[in-house]
DNA sequence: TATTGCTGCGCAATCCGTTGAATAAGTAGA
DNA sequence: TCTACTTATTCAACGGATTGCGCAGCAATA
């Protein structure tokens, strides 16, 4: 139940729209924490009603209206006893890895197809955290620094997958003689 | 959708009860896939009702009498079915790093103290995945190295946890000049 | 003796998440 | 011009997941 708190946390240092917010959980923070516009809106509504958050409407011409969210002092409080509790360990649910514990009763070509197409997603996630990673290498505030080290976090992740992808294709290559190329 | 699919797999070679599933699920899949128990009982009704599964009622005396389920043809030829559609990505939640993000509201110590159970946490699944592949490294027989190929995926992964950790302690200790010990 | 833990199954309430759709007006491109 | 995308919010339906509870008996430990 930390929707409500990744919120938090992105409007602790700005005002932001539902919309806004979507955005943020597509890119920065997605990279923790994904959410749908439908799920945001929905929370920002149970925040409001428990004054975590307050809003202001804007009128917009050309654009449809907006409300304008910030965090209240009861939203921070929340935030911060939030912090201070230890977080439960992430429940796992991984279905490509699923798909490999039952790979025996797949081709191993079909095996690798998925491995590569999942692979490319990898590489694609890990250099969109590297550029981001090096935007932040004059890192200044403590804020960024976290930032950066969520970044981190992220390509350490995906360099691991990497490296498990190049064990898979070798044990598979090693076992089935296929053609060592991908 | 696929607890479905993780229970299919693990009776792929076995026959076991909703109780033997459950402490697989705490065990081996659990490392890519997790389930309680209320899940799994509910889970393996629909499978019946399905037709994916069927059980035989075995009386136990000492024990409560249980439930042995296997797969059917029905259910294989659904897993299979399902082992061929790509899988979509693995959604990101994870709390902690939701913390790392709103880090700069905490104290470093409070972050670091964390830092550290989170760690404890890693190094021990680390050991015990370790412990399991090395029993597995005689892995004759197909299924065997996919086993051994999930164990390698945590394995790889608690190792990237710490690798990073590591770059926290010492981001951390740049900045606010605490002592360099854990 | 009392408590805890293991084996084994299940129900019910609630909450969370996903999917799909609706509304509404502007802007960019085929 | 027609289509598609962007900005912006919201509702409804469904299904999956979590939490809490209940039953039942045996074995081991404190």
């Amino acid at each position: 139940m930390s929707l409500r708190h990744a919120i938090l946390v992105l409007l602790q240092d700005q005002e932001a729209s539902g919309y806004d917010l979507a955005r943020e959980f597509a890119n920065s923070i997605g990279l923790v924490w994904n959410a749908t516009h439908q799920q945001i809106y929905l929370e920002l509504g149970k925040l409001n009603e428990q004054d975590m958050v307050k809003y202001r409407h804007i009128p917009q011409d050309g654009k449809p209206d907006k409300k304008l969210y910030r965090i209240t002092d009861t939203g921070r409080d929340e935030l911060i006893r939030w912090l201070r509790k230890p977080a439960a360990p992430p429940r796992i649910r991984d279905s490509f890895m699923v798909k490999i514990a039952g790979g025996a009763l797949s081709e191993p070509s079909a095996v690798l197809r998925e491995l590569e197409d999942q692979a490319d997603l990898r590489r694609e996630r890990l250099s969109t955290f590297e550029a981001l990673a090096l935007a932040l290498s004059e890192r200044n505030t403590e804020k960024d620094m976290y930032t950066y080290l969520t970044l981190r976090r992220g390509i350490l992740d995906q360099q691991a997958w990497l490296s498990w992808a190049d064990e898979v294709r070798s044990e598979l290559h090693k076992r089935e003689n296929l053609p060592t190329s991908a």
